[in-house]
DNA sequence: TGGGTACTGGACTGTACAGTACTGAGTTGA
DNA sequence: TCAACTCAGTACTGTACAGTCCAGTACCCA
Protein backbone atom coordinates (compact mmCIF):
# COMPACT_ATOMS: atom_id res chain seq x y z
CA UNK A 1 0.00 0.00 0.00
CA UNK A 2 1.34 3.11 -1.13
CA UNK A 3 -0.14 5.32 0.70
CA UNK A 4 1.97 8.99 0.02
CA UNK A 5 0.43 8.61 -4.03
CA UNK A 6 -2.76 8.32 -2.78
CA UNK A 7 -2.65 11.12 -0.07
CA UNK A 8 -0.89 13.74 -1.97
CA UNK A 9 -2.12 14.09 -5.52
CA UNK A 10 1.37 15.50 -6.30
CA UNK A 11 3.81 15.83 -9.59
CA UNK A 12 6.25 13.12 -8.21
CA UNK A 13 3.81 10.26 -8.54
CA UNK A 14 4.95 9.11 -11.92
CA UNK A 15 3.44 9.99 -15.46
CA UNK A 16 1.67 6.34 -15.45
CA UNK A 17 0.21 6.68 -11.76
CA UNK A 18 -0.97 10.26 -12.09
CA UNK A 19 -3.27 8.69 -15.45
CA UNK A 20 -4.36 6.11 -13.14
CA UNK A 21 -5.43 8.39 -10.68
CA UNK A 22 -7.05 10.73 -13.64
CA UNK A 23 -8.93 7.87 -15.13
CA UNK A 24 -10.52 7.04 -11.83
CA UNK A 25 -11.18 10.22 -10.86
CA UNK A 26 -12.75 10.58 -14.09
CA UNK A 27 -14.68 7.44 -13.77
CA UNK A 28 -15.90 7.80 -10.19
CA UNK A 29 -18.02 10.91 -11.20
CA UNK A 30 -18.86 9.67 -14.34
CA UNK A 31 -20.37 6.04 -12.93
CA UNK A 32 -21.99 7.67 -9.63
CA UNK A 33 -23.76 10.20 -11.95
CA UNK A 34 -24.75 8.04 -15.02
CA UNK A 35 -24.69 4.84 -13.65
CA UNK A 36 -22.79 1.98 -15.42
CA UNK A 37 -24.30 1.56 -18.05
CA UNK A 38 -25.14 5.26 -18.80
CA UNK A 39 -21.45 6.10 -19.14
CA UNK A 40 -18.72 5.01 -21.53
CA UNK A 41 -15.12 4.00 -22.08
CA UNK A 42 -14.58 7.06 -24.20
CA UNK A 43 -16.25 9.68 -22.29
CA UNK A 44 -13.99 8.05 -19.57
CA UNK A 45 -11.11 8.62 -21.80
CA UNK A 46 -12.49 12.22 -22.37
CA UNK A 47 -12.98 13.14 -19.40
CA UNK A 48 -9.53 11.75 -17.85
CA UNK A 49 -7.65 13.52 -20.84
CA UNK A 50 -6.12 9.99 -21.63
CA UNK A 51 -6.40 8.15 -24.51
CA UNK A 52 -9.13 4.91 -24.68
CA UNK A 53 -5.69 3.02 -24.89
CA UNK A 54 -4.23 3.64 -21.28
CA UNK A 55 -7.38 3.32 -20.15
CA UNK A 56 -7.35 -0.30 -20.98
CA UNK A 57 -3.88 -0.67 -20.06
CA UNK A 58 -4.66 0.05 -16.30
CA UNK A 59 -7.87 -1.69 -16.22
CA UNK A 60 -8.54 -4.47 -18.66
CA UNK A 61 -12.07 -4.06 -18.70
CA UNK A 62 -14.99 -1.64 -18.19
CA UNK A 63 -16.25 -3.97 -15.49
CA UNK A 64 -12.48 -4.45 -13.18
CA UNK A 65 -12.72 -0.45 -13.58
CA UNK A 66 -15.99 0.04 -11.82
CA UNK A 67 -14.61 -2.60 -9.47
CA UNK A 68 -12.42 -0.47 -8.69
CA UNK A 69 -14.34 2.70 -8.75
CA UNK A 70 -16.81 1.42 -6.00
CA UNK A 71 -13.81 -0.21 -3.41
CA UNK A 72 -12.19 3.06 -3.81
CA UNK A 73 -15.38 5.22 -3.60
CA UNK A 74 -16.91 3.10 -0.45
CA UNK A 75 -13.43 2.41 1.24
CA UNK A 76 -13.71 6.78 1.25
CA UNK A 77 -17.41 6.68 3.26
CA UNK A 78 -16.62 7.68 6.12
CA UNK A 79 -15.61 5.32 8.91
CA UNK A 80 -17.90 5.77 12.01
CA UNK A 81 -16.84 2.61 14.21
CA UNK A 82 -14.07 4.76 16.88
CA UNK A 83 -16.53 7.56 17.53
CA UNK A 84 -19.18 4.89 17.83
CA UNK A 85 -17.20 2.73 20.03
CA UNK A 86 -15.66 5.29 22.34
CA UNK A 87 -18.90 6.48 23.29
CA UNK A 88 -19.42 3.31 25.07
CA UNK A 89 -18.27 5.19 27.69
CA UNK A 90 -20.13 8.25 28.07
CA UNK A 91 -20.85 9.88 31.52
CA UNK A 92 -23.90 11.68 29.82
CA UNK A 93 -26.54 9.33 27.53
CA UNK A 94 -28.64 11.38 26.20
CA UNK A 95 -26.62 14.46 25.53
CA UNK A 96 -23.82 11.93 24.42
CA UNK A 97 -25.53 9.52 21.83
CA UNK A 98 -27.78 12.51 20.53
CA UNK A 99 -24.46 13.90 19.17
CA UNK A 100 -23.37 11.09 17.98
CA UNK A 101 -26.69 10.82 15.69
CA UNK A 102 -26.27 14.25 14.55
CA UNK A 103 -22.67 13.14 13.59
CA UNK A 104 -23.58 9.90 12.03
CA UNK A 105 -26.01 11.89 10.11
CA UNK A 106 -24.44 14.31 8.83
CA UNK A 107 -22.09 12.17 7.84
CA UNK A 108 -23.77 9.36 5.74
CA UNK A 109 -26.23 11.99 3.75
CA UNK A 110 -24.33 13.28 1.72
CA UNK A 111 -24.28 13.90 -1.95
CA UNK A 112 -21.49 11.31 -2.56
CA UNK A 113 -22.91 8.47 -0.12
CA UNK A 114 -26.25 8.97 -1.80
CA UNK A 115 -24.75 8.31 -5.15
CA UNK A 116 -22.59 5.89 -4.15
CA UNK A 117 -25.82 3.89 -2.53
CA UNK A 118 -27.85 5.18 -5.51
CA UNK A 119 -25.74 3.15 -7.92
CA UNK A 120 -25.18 0.01 -6.23
CA UNK A 121 -29.01 -0.56 -5.91
CA UNK A 122 -29.12 0.23 -9.13
CA UNK A 123 -26.63 -2.34 -10.15
CA UNK A 124 -27.34 -4.86 -7.31
CA UNK A 125 -29.19 -7.17 -9.69
CA UNK A 126 -25.90 -6.79 -12.57
CA UNK A 127 -23.13 -6.93 -9.33
CA UNK A 128 -24.45 -8.67 -6.45
CA UNK A 129 -21.03 -9.44 -5.44
CA UNK A 130 -19.97 -5.87 -4.95
CA UNK A 131 -23.55 -4.84 -3.74
CA UNK A 132 -23.18 -7.57 -1.29
CA UNK A 133 -20.00 -6.84 0.20
CA UNK A 134 -20.67 -2.87 -0.03
CA UNK A 135 -23.54 -3.66 1.93
CA UNK A 136 -21.56 -5.40 4.69
CA UNK A 137 -18.55 -3.13 4.52
CA UNK A 138 -20.75 0.57 5.28
CA UNK A 139 -23.79 0.74 6.91
CA UNK A 140 -22.99 -3.12 8.32
CA UNK A 141 -20.17 -2.48 10.06
CA UNK A 142 -21.50 0.91 11.91
CA UNK A 143 -24.68 -0.89 13.20
CA UNK A 144 -22.32 -3.78 14.00
CA UNK A 145 -20.30 -1.23 16.29
CA UNK A 146 -23.85 0.39 17.52
CA UNK A 147 -24.54 -3.07 18.55
CA UNK A 148 -21.33 -3.45 20.65
CA UNK A 149 -21.30 -0.25 22.16
CA UNK A 150 -25.30 -0.61 23.29
CA UNK A 151 -24.83 -4.42 24.42
CA UNK A 152 -21.57 -2.23 26.78
CA UNK A 153 -24.30 0.64 27.54
CA UNK A 154 -26.51 -2.28 29.20
CA UNK A 155 -23.73 -3.75 30.81
CA UNK A 156 -23.36 -0.99 32.78
CA UNK A 157 -27.11 -0.69 33.21
CA UNK A 158 -27.59 2.10 31.14
CA UNK A 159 -29.65 0.42 28.55
CA UNK A 160 -32.33 -2.19 28.41
CA UNK A 161 -31.46 -3.99 25.43
CA UNK A 162 -32.27 -7.98 24.30
CA UNK A 163 -31.20 -7.64 21.27
CA UNK A 164 -28.72 -5.45 20.53
CA UNK A 165 -28.06 -6.05 16.70
CA UNK A 166 -32.19 -5.19 16.32
CA UNK A 167 -31.77 -2.44 18.91
CA UNK A 168 -28.47 -1.23 16.56
CA UNK A 169 -30.06 -1.21 13.38
CA UNK A 170 -33.42 0.05 14.39
CA UNK A 171 -31.28 2.94 16.13
CA UNK A 172 -29.52 3.84 13.06
CA UNK A 173 -32.84 3.64 10.43
CA UNK A 174 -34.96 5.94 13.12
CA UNK A 175 -32.25 8.62 12.44
CA UNK A 176 -31.35 8.09 9.05
CA UNK A 177 -34.58 6.78 7.19
CA UNK A 178 -36.93 10.27 6.13
CA UNK A 179 -34.19 11.74 4.22
CA UNK A 180 -32.44 8.38 2.69
CA UNK A 181 -35.54 7.11 1.14
CA UNK A 182 -36.13 10.26 -0.25
CA UNK A 183 -33.00 11.04 -0.99
CA UNK A 184 -32.98 7.75 -3.11
CA UNK A 185 -35.90 8.87 -4.82
CA UNK A 186 -34.88 12.33 -5.59
CA UNK A 187 -31.70 12.33 -7.87
CA UNK A 188 -30.34 15.81 -7.77
CA UNK A 189 -32.31 18.38 -5.80
CA UNK A 190 -30.08 19.53 -2.58
CA UNK A 191 -32.65 18.21 -0.03
CA UNK A 192 -31.96 19.07 3.86
CA UNK A 193 -30.23 21.79 5.51
CA UNK A 194 -28.17 20.83 8.57
CA UNK A 195 -30.82 21.75 11.10
CA UNK A 196 -33.22 19.81 9.27
CA UNK A 197 -31.02 16.81 9.72
CA UNK A 198 -30.15 17.55 13.31
CA UNK A 199 -33.79 17.46 14.19
CA UNK A 200 -34.23 13.81 12.20
CA UNK A 201 -31.31 12.90 14.66
CA UNK A 202 -32.63 14.08 17.93
CA UNK A 203 -36.01 12.90 17.37
CA UNK A 204 -34.69 9.85 16.42
CA UNK A 205 -32.19 10.02 20.18
CA UNK A 206 -35.74 10.62 21.78
CA UNK A 207 -37.85 7.25 20.35
CA UNK A 208 -35.13 5.42 20.90
CA UNK A 209 -33.90 6.74 24.44
CA UNK A 210 -37.90 5.89 25.65
CA UNK A 211 -37.86 2.48 24.68
CA UNK A 212 -34.52 1.03 25.50
CA UNK A 213 -33.17 3.61 28.58
CA UNK A 214 -33.29 1.87 32.10
CA UNK B 1 -61.93 2.91 -17.11
CA UNK B 2 -62.92 -0.22 -18.82
CA UNK B 3 -62.38 -2.31 -15.84
CA UNK B 4 -64.17 -5.33 -17.28
CA UNK B 5 -60.78 -6.12 -19.56
CA UNK B 6 -58.59 -5.16 -16.82
CA UNK B 7 -59.67 -8.02 -14.83
CA UNK B 8 -60.72 -11.16 -16.81
CA UNK B 9 -58.11 -11.39 -19.65
CA UNK B 10 -60.92 -13.24 -21.62
CA UNK B 11 -60.88 -14.11 -25.25
CA UNK B 12 -63.38 -11.34 -25.72
CA UNK B 13 -61.12 -8.57 -25.37
CA UNK B 14 -60.72 -8.03 -28.85
CA UNK B 15 -57.59 -9.22 -30.52
CA UNK B 16 -55.65 -5.76 -30.05
CA UNK B 17 -56.22 -5.19 -26.23
CA UNK B 18 -54.87 -8.89 -26.25
CA UNK B 19 -51.61 -8.08 -27.60
CA UNK B 20 -51.89 -5.03 -25.89
CA UNK B 21 -51.61 -6.44 -22.61
CA UNK B 22 -49.49 -9.39 -23.45
CA UNK B 23 -46.80 -6.74 -24.16
CA UNK B 24 -47.50 -4.70 -21.38
CA UNK B 25 -47.33 -7.84 -18.94
CA UNK B 26 -44.21 -9.35 -20.90
CA UNK B 27 -42.43 -5.43 -20.83
CA UNK B 28 -43.19 -5.23 -16.97
CA UNK B 29 -41.78 -8.31 -16.38
CA UNK B 30 -38.43 -7.32 -17.81
CA UNK B 31 -38.45 -4.01 -17.02
CA UNK B 32 -38.80 -4.42 -13.13
CA UNK B 33 -36.13 -7.70 -13.53
CA UNK B 34 -33.58 -5.88 -15.73
CA UNK B 35 -34.14 -2.33 -15.67
CA UNK B 36 -34.76 0.33 -18.20
CA UNK B 37 -31.33 -0.26 -20.17
CA UNK B 38 -31.32 -3.66 -19.78
CA UNK B 39 -34.26 -4.35 -21.86
CA UNK B 40 -34.55 -4.24 -25.11
CA UNK B 41 -37.71 -3.92 -27.33
CA UNK B 42 -36.88 -7.07 -29.17
CA UNK B 43 -37.30 -8.55 -26.33
CA UNK B 44 -40.66 -7.55 -25.35
CA UNK B 45 -41.57 -8.17 -28.71
CA UNK B 46 -40.66 -11.98 -28.45
CA UNK B 47 -41.79 -12.31 -24.91
CA UNK B 48 -45.11 -11.03 -25.52
CA UNK B 49 -44.77 -13.11 -28.61
CA UNK B 50 -46.07 -10.29 -30.99
CA UNK B 51 -43.78 -8.57 -33.91
CA UNK B 52 -42.12 -5.12 -32.87
CA UNK B 53 -44.25 -3.65 -35.46
CA UNK B 54 -47.11 -4.13 -32.91
CA UNK B 55 -45.47 -3.10 -29.88
CA UNK B 56 -44.65 0.31 -31.89
CA UNK B 57 -48.06 0.25 -33.03
CA UNK B 58 -49.01 0.84 -28.97
CA UNK B 59 -46.44 2.34 -27.70
CA UNK B 60 -44.85 4.81 -29.89
CA UNK B 61 -41.17 4.78 -27.56
CA UNK B 62 -39.09 2.54 -25.36
CA UNK B 63 -39.88 5.74 -23.03
CA UNK B 64 -43.92 5.57 -23.29
CA UNK B 65 -43.83 2.24 -22.94
CA UNK B 66 -41.59 2.42 -19.58
CA UNK B 67 -43.70 5.02 -18.18
CA UNK B 68 -47.34 2.82 -18.74
CA UNK B 69 -45.54 0.05 -17.10
CA UNK B 70 -44.61 1.98 -14.44
CA UNK B 71 -47.56 3.75 -13.66
CA UNK B 72 -49.48 -0.05 -13.89
CA UNK B 73 -47.00 -1.72 -11.68
CA UNK B 74 -47.41 1.17 -9.04
CA UNK B 75 -51.07 1.34 -9.36
CA UNK B 76 -51.55 -2.08 -8.62
CA UNK B 77 -49.26 -1.68 -5.24
CA UNK B 78 -51.56 -2.21 -2.03
CA UNK B 79 -53.68 0.74 -1.19
CA UNK B 80 -53.18 0.76 2.61
CA UNK B 81 -54.99 3.85 3.02
CA UNK B 82 -58.79 2.21 4.42
CA UNK B 83 -56.60 -0.35 6.91
CA UNK B 84 -54.91 2.64 8.16
CA UNK B 85 -58.40 5.13 8.31
CA UNK B 86 -60.23 2.30 10.58
CA UNK B 87 -57.62 1.52 12.71
CA UNK B 88 -58.38 5.46 14.01
CA UNK B 89 -61.36 4.05 16.08
CA UNK B 90 -59.39 0.79 17.81
CA UNK B 91 -60.56 -0.21 21.29
CA UNK B 92 -57.05 -2.14 21.55
CA UNK B 93 -54.57 0.25 20.87
CA UNK B 94 -51.39 -2.21 21.13
CA UNK B 95 -52.97 -5.36 19.39
CA UNK B 96 -54.50 -3.37 16.91
CA UNK B 97 -51.54 -1.51 15.94
CA UNK B 98 -49.52 -4.66 16.16
CA UNK B 99 -51.88 -5.92 13.51
CA UNK B 100 -51.80 -2.97 11.55
CA UNK B 101 -48.10 -3.24 11.27
CA UNK B 102 -48.01 -6.87 10.59
CA UNK B 103 -50.13 -6.25 7.52
CA UNK B 104 -48.31 -3.21 6.55
CA UNK B 105 -45.10 -4.56 6.42
CA UNK B 106 -46.52 -8.35 5.05
CA UNK B 107 -47.93 -6.05 2.15
CA UNK B 108 -44.91 -4.18 1.65
CA UNK B 109 -42.55 -6.61 1.85
CA UNK B 110 -43.08 -8.69 -1.40
CA UNK B 111 -40.78 -9.55 -4.30
CA UNK B 112 -42.70 -7.57 -6.92
CA UNK B 113 -42.87 -3.64 -5.21
CA UNK B 114 -39.49 -4.19 -4.35
CA UNK B 115 -37.94 -4.56 -7.57
CA UNK B 116 -40.47 -1.44 -8.14
CA UNK B 117 -38.84 0.24 -6.25
CA UNK B 118 -35.33 -0.47 -7.28
CA UNK B 119 -36.26 0.05 -10.48
CA UNK B 120 -37.47 3.77 -9.76
CA UNK B 121 -34.03 4.28 -7.73
CA UNK B 122 -31.97 3.10 -10.29
CA UNK B 123 -33.94 5.16 -12.77
CA UNK B 124 -34.42 8.27 -10.57
CA UNK B 125 -32.00 10.13 -12.66
CA UNK B 126 -33.16 9.52 -16.20
CA UNK B 127 -36.99 9.64 -15.20
CA UNK B 128 -37.21 12.40 -12.43
CA UNK B 129 -40.71 12.71 -12.92
CA UNK B 130 -41.82 9.32 -12.66
CA UNK B 131 -40.28 8.68 -9.47
CA UNK B 132 -41.44 11.84 -8.06
CA UNK B 133 -44.83 10.54 -9.05
CA UNK B 134 -44.44 6.83 -7.11
CA UNK B 135 -42.92 8.70 -3.87
CA UNK B 136 -45.55 10.67 -3.26
CA UNK B 137 -47.86 8.02 -4.54
CA UNK B 138 -46.81 4.93 -2.65
CA UNK B 139 -45.06 5.08 0.60
CA UNK B 140 -46.34 9.11 0.89
CA UNK B 141 -50.13 8.02 0.89
CA UNK B 142 -49.37 5.52 3.35
CA UNK B 143 -47.49 7.54 5.70
CA UNK B 144 -50.37 10.27 5.65
CA UNK B 145 -52.85 7.79 6.58
CA UNK B 146 -50.68 6.94 9.24
CA UNK B 147 -50.16 10.66 10.65
CA UNK B 148 -54.25 11.26 10.14
CA UNK B 149 -54.82 8.26 12.28
CA UNK B 150 -52.02 9.25 14.78
CA UNK B 151 -53.58 12.32 15.04
CA UNK B 152 -57.07 10.69 15.63
CA UNK B 153 -55.60 9.01 18.61
CA UNK B 154 -53.76 11.24 19.76
CA UNK B 155 -57.40 13.26 20.09
CA UNK B 156 -58.62 10.73 22.03
CA UNK B 157 -55.82 10.87 24.40
CA UNK B 158 -54.56 7.32 23.41
CA UNK B 159 -51.06 8.84 21.96
CA UNK B 160 -48.73 11.65 22.77
CA UNK B 161 -47.37 13.28 19.53
CA UNK B 162 -46.49 17.24 18.58
CA UNK B 163 -46.11 16.14 15.00
CA UNK B 164 -47.91 13.65 13.29
CA UNK B 165 -46.00 13.14 9.78
CA UNK B 166 -42.81 12.76 12.32
CA UNK B 167 -44.27 10.08 13.83
CA UNK B 168 -46.06 8.06 11.23
CA UNK B 169 -42.66 8.40 9.00
CA UNK B 170 -40.98 6.81 12.41
CA UNK B 171 -43.59 4.26 12.79
CA UNK B 172 -43.46 3.11 9.11
CA UNK B 173 -39.38 2.90 8.72
CA UNK B 174 -39.21 1.49 12.58
CA UNK B 175 -41.15 -1.70 10.83
CA UNK B 176 -39.66 -1.69 7.06
CA UNK B 177 -36.24 -0.10 7.29
CA UNK B 178 -34.41 -3.35 8.12
CA UNK B 179 -35.63 -5.35 5.65
CA UNK B 180 -35.92 -3.03 3.20
CA UNK B 181 -32.57 -1.61 2.84
CA UNK B 182 -31.69 -5.44 2.71
CA UNK B 183 -33.66 -6.17 -0.05
CA UNK B 184 -32.67 -3.03 -1.64
CA UNK B 185 -28.64 -4.62 -2.00
CA UNK B 186 -29.69 -8.13 -2.71
CA UNK B 187 -31.97 -8.73 -5.63
CA UNK B 188 -32.76 -11.80 -6.15
CA UNK B 189 -32.62 -13.95 -3.37
CA UNK B 190 -35.54 -14.91 -1.08
CA UNK B 191 -35.21 -12.63 2.09
CA UNK B 192 -37.55 -13.11 4.77
CA UNK B 193 -40.61 -15.57 6.12
CA UNK B 194 -42.91 -14.13 7.55
CA UNK B 195 -41.91 -15.09 10.88
CA UNK B 196 -39.26 -12.45 10.61
CA UNK B 197 -41.60 -10.11 8.99
CA UNK B 198 -43.99 -10.37 11.58
CA UNK B 199 -41.03 -10.02 14.34
CA UNK B 200 -39.77 -6.12 12.72
CA UNK B 201 -43.53 -5.34 13.12
CA UNK B 202 -43.16 -6.42 17.10
CA UNK B 203 -40.33 -5.07 17.26
CA UNK B 204 -41.07 -1.47 15.82
CA UNK B 205 -44.79 -0.87 17.60
CA UNK B 206 -43.07 -2.04 21.22
CA UNK B 207 -40.56 1.02 20.32
CA UNK B 208 -43.57 3.01 18.63
CA UNK B 209 -45.22 2.41 21.41
CA UNK B 210 -42.83 3.23 24.09
CA UNK B 211 -42.14 7.09 22.90
CA UNK B 212 -45.58 8.00 22.07
CA UNK B 213 -48.21 5.95 24.19
CA UNK B 214 -49.65 8.18 26.83
C1' DT C 1 22.44 10.87 -26.08
C1' DG C 2 20.19 6.76 -26.98
C1' DG C 3 16.87 3.06 -26.05
C1' DG C 4 12.91 1.38 -23.93
C1' DT C 5 8.45 2.25 -22.11
C1' DA C 6 4.09 4.58 -21.82
C1' DC C 7 0.97 7.48 -24.15
C1' DT C 8 -1.64 9.62 -28.15
C1' DG C 9 -4.84 9.76 -31.84
C1' DG C 10 -7.56 7.82 -34.68
C1' DA C 11 -9.09 4.32 -37.43
C1' DC C 12 -11.28 -0.15 -37.23
C1' DT C 13 -14.22 -4.50 -35.91
C1' DG C 14 -18.02 -6.48 -34.19
C1' DT C 15 -22.09 -6.25 -31.84
C1' DA C 16 -26.33 -4.58 -29.85
C1' DC C 17 -30.13 -2.03 -30.22
C1' DA C 18 -34.03 1.68 -31.31
C1' DG C 19 -36.88 2.53 -34.68
C1' DT C 20 -38.58 1.93 -39.74
C1' DA C 21 -40.07 -0.34 -44.10
C1' DC C 22 -42.20 -3.77 -46.65
C1' DT C 23 -44.40 -8.03 -48.04
C1' DG C 24 -47.57 -11.42 -47.32
C1' DA C 25 -50.87 -13.62 -44.35
C1' DG C 26 -54.67 -13.71 -41.06
C1' DT C 27 -58.79 -11.37 -39.02
C1' DT C 28 -62.93 -8.85 -38.89
C1' DG C 29 -67.09 -6.82 -40.23
C1' DA C 30 -70.60 -5.75 -43.86
C1' DT D 1 -67.28 -13.00 -50.37
C1' DC D 2 -64.88 -8.81 -50.53
C1' DA D 3 -62.48 -4.83 -48.59
C1' DA D 4 -60.10 -2.66 -44.70
C1' DC D 5 -57.41 -3.46 -41.09
C1' DT D 6 -54.01 -5.65 -38.23
C1' DC D 7 -50.36 -8.53 -37.50
C1' DA D 8 -45.96 -11.62 -38.34
C1' DG D 9 -41.66 -11.93 -40.07
C1' DT D 10 -37.80 -10.10 -41.43
C1' DA D 11 -34.75 -7.21 -43.44
C1' DC D 12 -32.82 -2.68 -43.03
C1' DT D 13 -30.84 2.05 -41.26
C1' DG D 14 -28.39 4.55 -38.22
C1' DT D 15 -26.14 4.99 -34.10
C1' DA D 16 -23.64 3.93 -29.97
C1' DC D 17 -20.31 1.58 -27.83
C1' DA D 18 -16.66 -2.09 -26.02
C1' DG D 19 -12.52 -3.41 -27.15
C1' DT D 20 -8.39 -3.79 -30.60
C1' DC D 21 -4.69 -2.27 -33.66
C1' DC D 22 -1.08 0.50 -35.27
C1' DA D 23 1.96 4.28 -36.38
C1' DG D 24 3.97 8.02 -34.44
C1' DT D 25 5.26 10.90 -30.28
C1' DA D 26 6.43 12.26 -25.49
C1' DC D 27 8.69 10.85 -21.36
C1' DC D 28 12.13 8.68 -18.38
C1' DC D 29 16.27 6.52 -16.98
C1' DA D 30 20.99 5.08 -17.75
Amino acid sequence: MTDLAQTSPLQEEGRSARKRRAIMEAATGLFLRNGYQGTSMDEVAALAAVSKQTVYKHFTDKEQLFNAIILGAAERVGDFTDTVAAFADTENLEEDLGELARRYITTVIQPRTLQLRRLLIAEAGRFPAIARDYYQRAPGRTIDAFADTFQKLAGRGLLRIDDPSGAAAQFAWLILSQPMDRAMFFADEQQYTPADLHRFADEGVRVFLAAYRT
